[in-house]
RNA sequence: CGCGGGGUGGAGCAGUCCGGUAGCUCGUUGGGCUCAUAACCCAAAGGUCGCAGGUUCAAAUCCUGCCCCCGCAA
């Protein structure tokens, strides 16, 4: 039962790859080191802090590798000297140089968090919440020069429920991956055959990274799609409006009704303000806001911050800070 | 020393510039009205104004130091 671990070397980063790194570590092979970025200023106060992924190696005594240039002979030669088998990437948040890859005899295998060859790149799963898709996955595949496009060693569905944020999706995935690049890994080790099915380019999307700008809501879309910006950018980077001259995150929204309305009302206008509801217009529908944050301040309920502003109604939400008081 | 906002009854806020009885909305509790209600009316409880020191006859408010929360930027 012991016999048959190869010996792998890790490449991964953050949260994302901690399940597949977990279980590695748990399974019957052996993972020989780690590589994952360097560690880097976050947060307020630009403190450093470590990926994730290599608190767990240092708690396992694994060696660790954060290369800020991957293109080194000396890093190669050390990678090199870790005598693995093969590499396995999750979220490792790079492109790799082909010497890396054909680094390992047995080539790398990557984790991706969608159903190739939808959502290629750097931000599978808030694209696809963002996009209202209901099901999305994880798949295993050969890790080639080109970005997230190598043939495919398996690959299992996710449910994405109606109001699931992108925190909760990754989650899921993470673990589903993890036990899917455990298993393949575990027949790839054993010597089975593993049937390898190429990508269908034609079918291939891209999601690009995620950037903050993503996140200004844009009211003359549908209720829908706000909603599902909403959720997909959540925890990060949040999407967000202005009242006012006032920036506000929306954490938790629904799509309401659609109430039927006396008369059409521009996007972004307070529609209705009652004891625990708060419907602003859309281009199509309404949206009922529920968690909200406003600029400085901590998250509250929609119910608790109408409490400190009564009587609000205009000017209504727009793209741009606008110079005008809402009182 | 990256930039900035904030800490005031349980919640959200005003008051701070220009020191002088701590206020608003919501909630809670009791009562009333109502067929009834998250509605309305009346009343009550509930606060060391983040912490420490200083100035002053007097500090939520001015000065000094510190702690905590958050947005932006990375």
């Amino acid at each position: 039962m012991v016999s048959g671990g190869i010996r792998v070397l890790m490449l991964g980063t953050p949260a994302f790859a901690l399940p597949t790194f977990e279980a590695l570590i748990a399974s019957r092979h052996q993972v020989v080191g780690l590589v994952c970025q360097p560690d880097r200023p976050r947060g307020r106060g630009q403190k450093v802090a470590a990926p994730e992924t290599k608190r767990v190696a240092e708690a396992h005594r694994i060696p660790v590798f954060q290369p800020v240039r991957l293109k080194d002979p000396a890093l190669m030669e050390a990678l090199g000297a870790l005598g693995a088998d093969i590499g396995v990437v999750a979220a490792y948040g790079r492109i790799l140089p082909d010497a890396l890859i054909a680094l390992p005899p047995r080539g790398m295998i990557n984790v991706h968090a969608s159903l190739l060859p939808r959502y290629r790149g750097a931000a599978p799963i808030q694209r696809a919440i963002i996009a209202g898709d209901d099901v999305t996955g994880v798949t295993i595949m050969r890790v080639v020069r080109e970005l997230d496009a190598g043939p495919m060693l398996a690959a299992a569905p996710t449910p994405i429920a109606a109001d699931m944020t992108s925190v909760e999706l990754e989650r899921a995935l993470a673990a589903s991956g993890a036990g899917l690049l455990v298993h393949t890994l575990g027949r790839l080790a054993d010597g089975e055959a593993v049937l390898e099915i190429p990508q269908d380019d034609r079918l291939a999307t891209h999601a690009p990274k995620i950037d903050r700008a993503d996140g200004l809501i844009d009211w003359s879309k549908p209720a829908a799609a706000i909603h599902n910006l909403v959720r997909g950018l959540h925890p990060w980077p949040h999407a967000f409006t202005f009242l006012g001259a006032a920036r506000l995150i929306l954490h938790r929204t629904a799509v309401a009704g659609p109430w039927r309305l006396p008369r059409p009302a521009a996007p972004g206008t307070i529609l209705n303000v009652a004891a625990d509801d708060f419907i602003v217009a859309t281009g199509d529908g309404q949206l009922r806001l529920i968690d909200i944050q406003p600029e400085g301040k901590r998250v509250m309920s929609i119910a608790d911050w109408m409490a400190g502003h009564p009587g609000i109604r205009t000017p209504g939400f727009s793209s741009t800070p606008s110079g005008f008081g809402p009182e």
